[in-house]
DNA sequence: ATTCGGATTCAAAGCGCTTTGGATGCCGCA
DNA sequence: TGCGGCATCCAAAGCGCTTTGAATCCGAAT
């Protein structure tokens, strides 16, 4: 059933409808009420592609997940921050589009998405040191927010992130005060922009206890369970070995652990180990007392959040761009525990 | 750029330029590269939803992903079904909806995306047991193709699914030959098609072999890490424990290992488990020799696959709908050996 | 020279909706 | 009685594309 049909139907006008449907003043309030009777028997709903021809407006967000070429990975978290825009998209009429595409062809993506009218506007995953794809995004006008921030970019911009130098900051000085000096970072590729303030905040928590940074304790990777399990098993067998970890996934942390356990070694008495926890809906941090110590922010509060942020940009597009800040939580659990040896 | 300015910028009409572009016959060689040509230098790129008004196809297949309403949980094989899906989408031109909706909105989800038009058919993930959607989808006339299968249903249908009772069935014989007899089974719902199956599986080999079925060695939740934890540190504590489990999870054998390593245990020693892993990009399960032996099947292939399934179903729908079984490898990793005390 | 058919091209209708710019009818008021 | 104004409704244009049915041109066949 079309419009058209539904109009012949009651013997009215598609304009009338049209407007009786969308709420438009100008219809006697009986009138209305026939129409959306008759609307729901027979179960009509306007079509989309007609409805955004007209209006030219898509009602449709994008969001351009860069896999990476050389594992063809996908972000983990990615499910999680979908399953929150998607809350936000549905509660406004919205509906969520996805590419998947390998770095390499992102620019492409987006000017097709653009060009074609297939989105209102884009989410930004995984934003880089002065990522280009915002320079991109402005010059052809297509709205858009970032998951994270994209340092190096001047003009302003709308973004939400997690306040990653804060967060891996205090965990660092958490560490240092149950007296471990030698503390590890296992970070992510440090060319995204996330995995640079995590650095720094690790840096600066160790130089503002006068305790050197050591490049050795120091390895930036794909944040898999066997990166963490490598470089632990690694740096634990070496000389002059951690007695932490500091570390920027839980998949990693638990390769940590598994390097740890191999060793027999005791987790939270021997190594100590914090993590970043994003709050996987399907990787749960323990249920009462945490696995790990973990720095913890809800990345499905920020998909929600940000898609909400991206709508009202939209629809308001002269208003300053928002940005939002979130603090991680420092949970302490079972994971950290006093240096084994003070006198290290 | 739109079709008419591209038209007037080359003194065509409209209709020659779109056949120029689309690939029809009588349009001379010439003027077709002369189109051509423009089009690529105006970065002509014809409009989505004026295109699929006109032709009737929306060009984009929907995903419509339940999300378990109580922990609001995402099925973490999503992401890589998804990206397996994409590529296919990707190469034939069609783009990819998502819809996350908790399971009691599922059917009016269906119905809105058919009588709106926003795509042409759609994926049907987490099939049940005699499963309502299917039906629905045939009421209403949208194509669909099923992750998995749906017992009780009869008419054929597209599916491809991994064999999942052959998989589990040889996962216990090995068990078994290994000298174990009191495996445990940690499931996923046995609402689900697939775990029912399972089950199945690992009761056939048990009995094959003249092994008792315990139900005090069965569990079935939703397959979360605290999952395996609590059922194995439960089990192992308790009297007649298992010397091996049976695991529905990456995830939740990750939860097994941990409880078999605070039990001062020694995974592939004192207990075995076998779990059957997705092989997702984000999850590998080790990289030379796999961290547990398990029951191996590519979701992201099937992803894939069963994308290009529905695609040829779509156009083509008078063909018999394709089905699909994948055997599942059974990798010997690390976790299994032999039952620790034979006189068992 | 005339006709025919193939190769090209075009004008216009139509996809299902919104929205502009009137119509129409009715009431109150001068 | 006549007119302005309000409430209500409608016809038609337009969104950007595809596709039908027809026009045009030109060389080959009659």
């Amino acid at each position: 059933m079309n419009l058209k049909e539904l109009s012949q139907t009651l013997g009215l006008s598609q304009t009338t409808v049209s407007r009786a449907l969308n709420g438009y003043p100008e219809v006697n309030a009986e009138t209305r009420e026939r129409v959306e009777l008759a609307a729901r028997q027979h179960n009509y709903r306007p079509n989309t592609r007609a409805k955004s021809l007209a209006t030219g407006r898509a009602m449709t967000i994008g969001h351009v997940i860069p896999m990476a070429t050389k594992h063809e990975m996908v972000n983990p978290i990615f499910a999680d921050f979908i399953a929150g825009a998607s809350t936000a998209y549905h509660a406004r009429g919205y509906e969520m589009l996805i590419s998947m595409v390998s770095d390499s062809d992102e620019s492409q993506t987006y000017r097709n998405l653009k060009s074609r009218g297939s989105v209102d506007g884009v989410i930004v995953h995984a934003p880089k040191m002065n990522d280009a794809r915002l320079d991109l995004l402005n010059e052809i006008g297509l709205p858009y927010a970032v998951h994270g921030r994209a340092t190096g970019h001047t003009a302003p911009y709308c973004w939400l992130d997690v306040n990653n130098r804060s967060a891996f900051h205090r965990a660092t000085e958490f560490l240092i005060d149950l007296g471990h000096r030698r503390i590890a970072l296992l970070n992510g590729f440090e060319i995204m922009d996330f995995a640079v303030r995590r650095r720094r905040g690790y840096e600066d928590g160790l130089r503002g206890r006068g305790i050197e940074v050591d490049p050795n304790l120091m390895r930036s990777d794909e944040m898999t369970e066997g990166f963490g399990y490598k470089s632990a098993l690694d740096m634990l067998q070496g000389e002059n070995a951690p007695t932490a970890f500091l570390v920027s996934s839980m998949l990693s942390a638990i390769g940590v652990r598994r390097a740890i356990e191999e060793l027999n070694l005791v987790l939270g008495q021997d190594v100590s180990v914090i993590t970043h926890d994003d709050a996987l809906s399907y990787f749960q941090n323990g249920e009462d007392v945490p696995i790990f110590t973990a720095t913890r922010s809800s990345v499905r509060v920020a998909g929600e959040q940000l898609a909400n942020m991206l709508l009202d940009r939209i629809n308001n597009p002269l208003s300053a761009p928002e940005q939002r800040l979130f603090e991680a939580e420092l949970m302490v659990g079972r994971s950290t525990g006093p240096a084994p040896d003070r006198a290290n």
